[in-house]
DNA sequence: CTCCGATTTAACGAAAAGCTAACACGGTTA
DNA sequence: TAACCGTGTTAGCTTTTCGTTAAATCGGAG
């Protein structure tokens, strides 16, 4: 599921944006200045919305340092823009924005919007990697590596190991795993976890220690 | 040098927006109708400035025209709308357009909103030829070697051997790979990527083993 | 030290995913 | 019209993965 960070100062408006994105299938964040929205950009939302009128930082100066730092200039911004504002949207644009959508829009228009930015943003490949410790893996190639030995996963196998490695230090509970690795309320017992923590662990050999059992919780990943 | 093709039926507006575009750099051709502008697409316009109302074949059916044809689906298209086609703009973002203006509009805008996405679609694609290990493709050619064998193949089974072979190691699942070599909510059976995967392995003889099967996810190809 | 609940682990069977042959359909060619 | 080609669907078969069960093991509170 992708996850949108909408970046705007109207409450009203921010949750009106937001429940519609989530009606229609998306993730959301939200923040209500540019500072949060910095912050937030680190969490690698799929897609930013951002709105041009923000107090404090404004539009421009966050799509200056989002589009600076090499971690977040990937992400695809739309801007929100109020009528009026031409200049802002050609400067935005030439900063790298990836599109503008003129206030007041639809629920429809904006949706389009999104699905178009992400549909092209899967086409560019993202080459984003998941590092902890020795442990690499390439979510693109599915492919997962200990030093430099390839390792052997199951699809499920590989989904547990990216959740945990991308939060090091993260406890989950296993209903959480299952949530994020299968879909809310897939129907397994608990148990389902740890059998494949097992199998997890027994691939990564010495290594399996680095994943770490929290007594009455769930399960860690140790850096 | 990059060229806009122009597509738009009012002489007046047509001339304007092509010296608009000369005047920053592009080059430009035109069509005043469908039929004109899907012949004039096969010349490989690096875009598409594609008017919404046209006489005989509107927008909507030359846009469908050009995603279903391997030839020209890679182009992308701006869409030129008047102000109250809503319904219209969702349909055409949904149809593969890769943006919309709504006129009237200012040149700013026109160019700016051009360069964008010139500057993506310059990123990605527009390769005159795809090497992976002994196979080599020619997509303006739509021919495929191995070593010096001609291949013979079809024209599905190039694209989807192109799409492979243009990202090693990226893992595409059944629906990313209908998606992107038939068009969009293409209805299709996931076995039907099967089949073809079996004739083109088949075809591929020993070097077949270079596409892999990612149980749970899709394919993958092994420089 | 003992007990009890939580976790690990092996084993088994069910379910899912993938491969492939056979067939169906529409369009094009002889 | 018949034969062919490209493309999809269906269905049977094989392989792999997944989930449960149940027994063994562990850890900490008392």
């Amino acid at each position: 599921m992708s996850t949108i960070l909408v970046v705007e100062d109207e409450d009203a408006i921010r949750d009106l944006i937001c429940m519609n994105l989530e009606a229609n299938g998306f993730a959301t964040d939200a923040a209500e200045d540019g500072e949060e929205a910095l912050v937030k950009a680190r969490r690698h939302p799929d897609l930013i919305l951002l709105d041009w009128m923000l107090p404090g930082l404004d539009g421009l100066d966050v799509l200056r340092a989002l589009k600076a730092s090499p971690e977040t200039a990937g992400i695809p911004v739309i801007m929100l823009t109020a009528k009026g504002e031409e200049t802002d949207i050609v400067l935005g644009l030439e900063m790298g924005a990836a599109d503008y959508i003129v206030k007041p829009f639809s629920n429809k228009v904006l949706v389009a919007r999104v699905r178009t930015q992400l549909r092209r943003g899967g086409e560019t490949e993202r080459n984003d990697v998941i590092r902890c410790g020795a442990l690499t893996l390439l979510p693109n190639e599915r492919r997962a590596r200990l030093g430099d030995d390839e390792l052997e996963l199951t699809c499920g196998e590989f989904d547990l190991l990216a959740l945990l490695a991308a939060h090091p230090g993260h406890v989950y509970t296993r209903g959480q795993i299952v949530a994020r690795t299968k879909g809310e309320d897939y129907p397994v017992t608990d148990r389902a976890v740890d059998v494949q923590m097992v199998t997890i662990r027994r691939k990564l050999g010495a290594w399996g220690e680095h994943i770490e059992t929290v007594r009455g919780v769930g399960y860690r990943m140790r850096p």
